[in-house]
DNA sequence: TAGATTGTTAATCGATTAACAATC
DNA sequence: TAGATTGTTAATCGATTAACAATC
């Protein structure tokens, strides 16, 4: 009953606590932290129009959330705004990079140069944030001496030295899940401290180390089980009437069928669309 | 004072309670339904090897969360394991599928053919659970009737007669920002009723419709807002002094600052790397 | 001053976690 | 039976929200 590589150390998903904790120190609480950007991005819209000051409740309405929720966002950073008045869009612009840490150069690798590598090469939004593509990187000869929004992909040989001589803290993973963790330990190893993973793969890393992941996948599935209960209630094609019956009988077929080495269920699980095939495979989408 | 677009009915972000409530329904916390993929993902990798049965401890560990946690999810779902043994990987494989809706087949069209709809139109995850790509849409002539993941680009124009012949419910929005609510606005007047955002801009759309955003500059500023942390607890360069001053003093000098109509504040904020330019300018990225 | 809007309080809600009885 | 592991309980924690006093 083995399964893969044993948790040695901490993962990404597993630990809430290390970011939070983090965060906590200046009393930041992690949830606000993931809004920080909203504002931020509002905000921007905002001054790009020269706009002076905005009240709570329009800067909410622009970045999607309730105004309650962004006074108290706002709370933990201090007191930026005016009773009676707003908030002072430049100032508030600046102290929201400046919390996030955006008021400094973050140099960045990315490693993995397929379709979303390159579309991360491109994308504009990094840039204007501070963020600056030190690297584009891969361990494909064809794709290596490639030029990838203006920058030449390099092989992973000249990881190490680009990181150290860049100082290099952000590792971007573009590649196909399988090399991920590969690289994941060559980043870490050469110093880089927080990981953006695109790769569908749970990556382990030492502690103090940070990851992110991005996944492309889970949040369309997200929207299939909300899309499914909107078509009526009723659960998919191809259900079994045991599957809606109450725990114990639930229970009993459950250990039937494992008596039964796979019966009804694994066949129908064969059928299934998630059942087997080349899952997760990025090849066509991210060489490495 | 005005900002830009009221928000008239609901928005992706502000509404936690469209999509809590649909899944409270069934009784399933939203939480737990975003970790059901992580489970789901770990699952096929033990179904493919042929393992037949596994412990919340292992199946948590390759998932990346605690076993606890697991467990706990699992019991929204039903009585699926046995004691003293564990969980049965293709059953469990099987009703995880039939609860996110993956059982059945989820026509989907991708607007908008940059780099990062190529990747998305290429990504082997999606198929294998199935999501179909129905179409590949363009609103540049220039980029109509090139090819992408062997699909042919079709032009916008076809949008609502592709939705209703393939009863298309899920739409993915890889355009500009700028085009990403008359896009939405399209895709929800042609019957889509889920959309997955990649443009860095708030969606506003009718209640019934679901919205979720992936975003890929925001995870990289939280894990800037976290590096910051690490490098040792002092904030970044530019700083002044009256940043970190009590409350009262802070306040006093925000309200100087605008008295002043600007001031060092914001000059510090035009020099911040957020001040100004193509902020979010996906154009190189996705053209629409 | 009167109106507007922030910053904070307190109640509520949902998520996490450890522990352990149930039971295979 | 003895060992293993689930499913559930209950405590804890963090996040959300409405309401309103403070104050511009």
């Amino acid at each position: 009953m083995a399964i893969g590589r044993p948790s040695s150390s901490s993962s990404q998903t597993p630990d809430p606590g290390a970011a939070r904790r983090t965060s906590r120190a200046r009393g930041i609480p992690e949830a606000t932290v993931a809004r920080l950007p909203l504002y931020l991005r509002a905000l921007t819209a905002l001054s790009e129009r020269s706009v002076p000051t905005v009240s709570s409740e329009e800067l909410a309405a622009a970045a999607g959330v309730n105004s309650a929720k962004l006074r108290k966002d706002f709370s933990y950073l201090g007191s930026y705004g005016t009773r009676g008045v707003g908030y002072d869009v430049e100032y508030l612009v600046y102290q929201i990079s400046r919390e996030l840490g955006l008021t400094q150069d973050w140099p960045v690798v990315i490693v993995g140069i397929g379709n979303l590598g390159h579309a991360l090469a491109n994308y504009g939004g990094f840039a204007s944030r501070g963020f600056r593509v030190a690297a584009l990187l891969d361990a494909d000869p064809n794709v290596v001496g490639t030029a990838a929004a203006g920058l030449p992909v390099r092989h992973m040989d000249e990881l190490e030295a680009i990181v150290a001589a860049q100082h290099v803290s952000i590792g971007v993973i573009t590649t196909p899940p399988g090399a991920a963790q590969q690289v994941c330990d060559r980043l870490v190893e050469a110093g880089v401290t927080s990981i953006l993973n695109f790769a569908p793969t749970v990556l382990t890393v030492p502690d103090g180390v940070d990851v992110r992941k991005v996944d492309l996948s889970i949040e369309l599935q997200i929207l299939a089980f909300h899309e499914q209960r909107k078509a009526g209630d009723e659960p998919a094609a191809g259900d079994s009437v045991l599957d809606r019956a109450p725990g114990p009988v639930r229970a009993a077929a459950a250990k039937l069928r494992r008596a039964a080495g796979g019966g009804k269920a694994a066949e129908q699980a064969k059928s299934a669309p998630t059942g087997k095939g080349p899952e997760d495979d990025l090849s066509a989408v991210m060489p490495a």
